[in-house]
DNA sequence: AGATAGTGGACAGTGACACTATCCGATAGT
DNA sequence: ACTATCGGATAGTGTCACTGTCCACTATCT
């Protein structure tokens, strides 16, 4: 398949494939001669995996170039995992201030308990101190460490119900496993934001006015 | 407090703060000469609250105009929340695919048994479609609307727990009520997500080494 | 065989975004 | 009096994700 076909099987526009290929998200096509090159299916995969990770998960292209370039060199599936974890994790913070030190503490012991390693460059720590820490400053002071545990489960939960709803993904050959899971990460993400934001004003719905229907709203 | 104070007591660079007052998401100070404007503890708090949105949750500017447009127009609380959710999402989609029309029903029937009003510009609505869509054509073509009201349920859970968190919140007067309701919806967002994901990575642990404890991360 | 559309590759240009920098004439503090 | 700081306005910066244009060459249709 030609460039010219791969744009129109994907819906992507070609100067943005050539750009994609430049960026070295899209691995280069085999020449068939000099200025003729040939795309496969799963080239056609994976330029949809970028377009579904940039314009529903919404990746930049450099967490995107991190989460296909786990992909590409075909490690060991919890490496990649951990990668790809990272790649669309937020940012690291450079230097801790209090509150975020004693936030740190907290998450640490949190991750200890649950056995998973605690490791400095993680960005989903690196976060989660972040928010955390602001959300005692900011939000409310009083907010206790043991808030935290139950919270992680609740959240533990709603990725074991995703894992439900993809049954036999592990069953696929590696190379679609790991494409496949890395689009599950990504995907679900915007569905369960958006899901408790809808709770929210669900909540707060019940707040002002317990036994009513929800008013129409403008 | 004159303009350099409130840069030295928020840590946002003076010139930050004077496009923010630009932008409009800072509102004016009182002038006490054509010249000297005086800016008060809500400033102040406004300040940091645009900083938590724009830093913490990775609002945009736009985004963050739109809650406290909201915000400022004091309106009941359940407009606020709706206008702060839609600033809070994503983007809206303009013409459905064929797999988005029928996720739109499936998602408007789970909205219509929660009891939830159907908006036609609801931005978290679009996102949930856009993904749910994508999620069926990507990844898994299975995945059955029986899957939303659970994963609902479980996210609604998370919200109850953000509250419970945060007693006593409806109790503050409604100005900053509202303001740290929206500091919660977009504080907790980033530690939810970043659960979510360290969660995955420790089901990913648990099918790799079933009762092995985590290795070390290189 | 010739016309025309398409190709890969290089490179420049664009528009949105979130700041920064600089300048101004007017005050504030010492 | 004099220096620092003020508010307000305007211009400039760096990043990001494309988008456009150009080129010499190739494929395909007639």
């Amino acid at each position: 398949m030609k460039i010219s076909e791969l744009s129109r099987q994907s819906g992507i526009p070609l100067p943005t494939l050539k750009f994609y290929l430049r960026e070295g998200l899209l691995p280069p096509g085999t020449l068939t001669q000099p200025n003729q090159a040939d795309y496969s299916e799963s080239h056609l995969r994976r330029a949809e995996l970028i377009r579904a990770l940039r314009e529903v998960a919404g990746l930049s292209i450099a967490k995107i170039r991190a989460v296909v370039d786990a992909l590409e060199q075909g490690e060991a599936t919890y490496e990649v995992m951990g990668q790809a974890v990272d790649a669309l994790g937020g940012e690291a913070v450079s230097a801790f201030t209090l509150a975020q030190a004693q936030a740190a503490t907290d998450i640490d012991t949190l991750l200890t308990e649950l056995g998973l390693p605690i490791r400095d460059e993680s960005l989903a720590r690196h976060q989660i101190i972040a928010a955390f820490a602001t959300v005692r400053t900011l939000l409310f002071p009083d907010v206790a460490a043991e808030f935290l545990m139950p919270y992680y489960l609740a959240a533990e939960k709603l990725a074991r119900l995703e894992k439900a709803a993809t049954p036999g993904l592990f069953e696929l050959p590696p190379e679609q496993a790991l494409e496949k899971a890395m689009l599950g990460l990504a995907l679900f993400e915007p569905i369960l934001v958006a899901f408790r934001r809808l709770a929210h004003e669900r909540i707060v719905l019940e707040v002002l006015a317990p036994e009513a229907s929800p008013p129409a709203r403008r």
